[in-house]
RNA sequence: GCUGGUGUGGCGGAAUGGCAGACGCACGGGACUUAAAAUCCCGAGGUGGCAACACCGUGUGGGUUCGACUCCCACCACCAGCACCA
């Protein structure tokens, strides 16, 4: 038997009669399954893809048996840099390079038997598809949520070209090795940080894994403290966000960013603005190595000629520039308390600067006494005039409070997590419908005019100074203003990649529909989706991303549920067979599909899923594909000894197969449900008589592992009705046994393990252990104080 | 440094606080075969012993319990994410 053969067989006949489909407003629960939809690239379908699909297609195949009407889709994300790259170097068009890397990897995907509803198959780089990416970013644009701001990329000043994170790991160049630098662009973004509190509050409505909650936690990273309102001795006002507050008096200086406004503001009254400007230089420069590792190493620049006031006590202190304060969180500056605050502490040895202590319990001479340390302990402030004498945390709330009383601060919350830059200066994306008019600024395409398409161009590489090849099709780039109609251009930069992930599990509820991006009421019926498989690497980004747009969404009406998943599931990352990370450049990857072509998808589907826990990061192993073809043949081989009849003498094994079957699965265990599947298999080896009962529990158990062949044998076996349709139940009575083994203990030592009727009672089984003669020996002459009795178990003699 | 996670035979991995090592891989022995492959059967945590059996065993050290891979405390190692976050 060709295992091969039977699996095209069965693959027709499911994609002739849409077996899969998933159907809108279906009076059967719905079930929606979601799998982070693959970016087909050239190198086809890999071990990060497969098992993903494998599983949630086992969990699929039995959602649907047990009656549910299953939404279970698959598309492409296809934009982004690999494929645009490979267009540079070959010279192939991007879209001809999609286009035949996803015909792979849909034939690939095929030819694994999963139960994707194809007629729901989606294309970010469809025009159909970003006409409404684009759209719901004009939703962005016209509340304000999406602005232009000059930030800093990772440059290549050899390629000239941005580079995304993933493409300067390590500070530098992935293709030149060239050490990147920070140069400053204006970038279009969204402003995700006003979505930071709803993102933390709604992880409370989902039922996410707890570890990634906490991931995406302590990304936003919320911390509440204190906005202090600082003042200059030039009149100039600052802010300063602290979360201790209780050290106000030790502060002996204040820092700002070296990018703060108010430095170039001063820049007259800055006494040596010329080392300031050599600092900020040389900041700017700094690689992204020496940011992250060199960071500890404190710098600085004194701004002569200017004084802070320290707003509780009217102080004059000095104010510098350090790179350690970050421009981009809190206010970008800082009250600077170095008796309690160690890179304070640090930065105030380099420049000898005082150190007041005002919160005692601490060793200042040696170091900072910082709040992870004095937090409460029911430390007590000193030196603080009357806040002196108070606990750490009556002082926080009584300076809060005189603070806010007086107009000088007020109780903050800030955000770790950052606006989303949401440009790119690239070809393969999704292009950002605005104009700019010299008249009306920024200004959206209209609606009716989307989608703006990607125009083809020569070359796909960005220009000398950066910009998108975009840029240099004047005929596209030149258009009228919508508003006034006078001359204006087009935005060149494109879309990120993680554009189009944001809502496509939206679009898959109505994939075809041309007057909006997905139906109210379908959305409605379809709801959140129940299950959603990715990768842990996608967890931060993507999964606040996608939620972001979701609550967008929502608080406009678009969408009829706040959060877009109710169950986040990841499996663990498939390593190589020694244990390392696979990588293109180690040259360890593993091609799943050559498993296919050896022994056929049913077996390479259970292999994949044997080869450990779902969950667990693990190496890939070709051993288990052998022992589940071994499994199959016996399966197969069992055919010839079916007997007619619907009894069954193996109930007991049955039952068990089926409770542990069907909770394995729904607890993603589906490498013990296969140990099951060849223990029930052995059993009815050994079984006396197999009847057509027995072998459709089991080939109804094998389905969604194996959907070919356990198809294929319950169709040449005749059975009525279809395999997939009607999951499995077992009665509770059928889970016992008459005859048990257990332990005997004395004192929590085995004794001996006899067979005892599962019905006796404790008193009975103790009776019947006293006649074994071993058992009455090792007793004899001790005085039982307690027996303990774990039924069909265990029984402890507790005994002096 | 911070936050999560994981540590069980030669290997992948099983075990609602109740017989540790299910199910497999690799291994050893046997059957079939002229032979090999394939297939089937048997064995197997470690140490000692011909054996019955004894002792030791879930990263380390403590604790709770009649009983701990499982719960608690401290520590070690590895993996992942974040990292000058005020």
């Amino acid at each position: 038997m060709d295992f091969r053969e039977i699996e095209k067989k069965w693959q027709k006949i499911w994609e002739g009669e849409g077996r899969f489909r998933a159907v809108d407003f279906d009076s059967k629960p719905k079930y929606y399954i979601l799998v982070e939809f693959p970016y087909p690239s050239g190198a086809g379908l890999h071990v990060g893809h497969t098992p993903n699909q494998i599983a949630m297609d086992i969990i699929a195949r039995k959602k649907r048996a047990e009656g549910y009407n299953v939404l279970y889709p698959i598309g492409w994300d296809a934009f982004g840099l690999p494929t645009e790259n490979y267009a540079i170097k070959h010279g192939v068009s991007p879209v001809v390079a999609t286009e035949r890397n996803i015909d792979n990897f849909k034939r690939q995907i095929k030819s694994l038997g999963i139960s994707f509803d194809w007629s729901r198959e989606i294309n970010t780089t469809d025009e159909n598809y970003y006409k409404w990416t684009q759209w719901i970013f004009l939703q962005f644009f016209k509340k304000g949520l999406a602005y232009k701001a000059t930030v800093n990329i990772n440059w290549c000043p050899s390629c000239k070209i941005g580079l995304s994170n993933e493409e300067s790991e390590g500070g530098v160049c992935e293709r030149c090795g060239t050490p990147t630098i920070q140069k400053p662009k204006t970038q279009w973004m969204l402003k995700m940080s006003a979505y930071a509190e709803k993102l933390l509050q709604g992880l409370d409505e989902t039922r996410f894994w707890d570890n990634i909650k906490t991931m995406q936690r302590n990304w936003i990273g919320k911390s509440e403290g204190t906005l202090l309102h600082c003042k200059l001795d030039t009149g100039d006002d600052f802010d300063i966000f602290t979360t201790c507050i209780e050290t106000i008096y030790g502060i002996t200086y204040f820092v700002l960013a070296p990018e703060h406004p108010l430095v170039e503001k001063l820049k007259d009254k800055i006494k040596n603005y010329d080392q300031v400007l050599k600092y900020i230089e040389k900041t700017q420069r700094k690689t992204e190595f020496e940011r992250t590792e060199l960071i500890k190493e404190k710098s600085g620049c004194p701004l002569e000629g200017i004084y802070a006031i320290n707003p509780i006590n009217g102080q004059k202190v000095p104010v510098f520039i350090s790179d350690y304060v970050l421009a981009g969180y809190g206010t970008g500056a800082v009250m600077a308390v170095p008796a309690h605050d160690e890179r304070d502490y640090d930065f105030a040895k380099l420049f000898s600067l005082p150190v007041i202590e005002v919160i005692s319990g601490g060793n200042i001479a040696e170091q900072a006494f910082e709040k992870g340390e004095y937090l409460g302990k029911g430390c007590r402030l000193i030196n603080s005039e009357q806040f002196t004498g108070l606990t750490v945390e009556e002082a926080k709330e009584a300076l809060n409070k005189y603070l806010e009383e007086n107009k000088l601060g007020q109780k903050i919350a800030t955000y770790k997590m950052r606006d989303w830059v949401f440009s790119r200066q690239r070809y393969w994306g999704e292009p950002v419908p605005l104009v700019y008019c010299e008249k009306c600024g920024w200004v959206a395409v209209p609606e009716e005019e989307l989608p703006v398409t990607l125009p083809k161009v020569d070359k796909y590489h960005p220009t000398d100074d950066g910009e998108s090849p975009l840029s240099r099709i004047d005929d596209w780039v030149n258009t009228s203003c919508p508003n006034c109609g006078g001359r204006a251009r087009r935005e060149t930069d494109v879309m990120p990649n993680w554009a189009g992930s944001s809502w496509y599990w939206l679009r898959y509820m109505d994939p075809h529909n041309d007057k909006a991006f997905a139906d109210f009421d379908k959305m409605k019926y379809w709801g959140k989706v129940d299950i959603y498989n990715g990768g842990g690497e996608h967890v931060t980004r993507h999964l606040l991303y996608a939620r972001f747009w979701h609550k967008f969404l929502y608080d406009n009406g678009l969408v009829p549920y706040s959060e877009p998943f109710d169950r986040r599931i990841q499996q663990g990352i498939i390593l190589a067979a020694d244990g390392s990370k696979m990588s293109k450049s180690a040259g360890n990857t593993v091609d799943p599909m050559i498993y296919v072509e050896r022994f056929g998808a049913d077996v390479a589907r259970l292999g994949q899923m044997f080869m450990g826990d779902y969950v667990e990061a693990k190496p890939w192993r070709e051993d288990t594909m052998k022992p589940c073809e071994k499994l199959l043949k016996r399966i197969v081989a069992l055919a010839d000894r079916v007997e007619q009849g619907q009894e069954s003498e193996n109930k007991n094994i049955l039952a068990q197969s089926i409770k542990s079957i069907d909770e394995d699965i729904d607890g993603l265990k589906f490498n013990t449900a296969i140990s099951q599947l060849m223990v029930l298999t052995s059993a009815l080896e050994k079984a006396k008589r197999v009847t057509d009962y027995d072998y459709q529990v089991l080939l109804k158990l094998l389905n969604p592992f194996a959907p070919h062949i356990s198809e294929e044998l319950w169709s040449q076996k005749g059975y009525k009705g279809r395999i997939d349709e009607g999951w499995l139940e077992y009665n509770e009575d059928d889970l016992k046994t008459s005859l048990v083994e257990i332990a005997v203990q004395l004192n929590s030592k085995i004794i001996a393990r006899v067979n005892i009727g599962t019905s006796l009672t404790q008193d009975e089984i103790v009776s019947q252990l006293q006649k074994d003669e071993k058992i009455a020996s090792a007793l004899e002459g001790k005085n039982i104080i307690k027996v303990i009795y774990v039924p069909n178990r265990i029984i402890n003699f507790i005994a002096k």
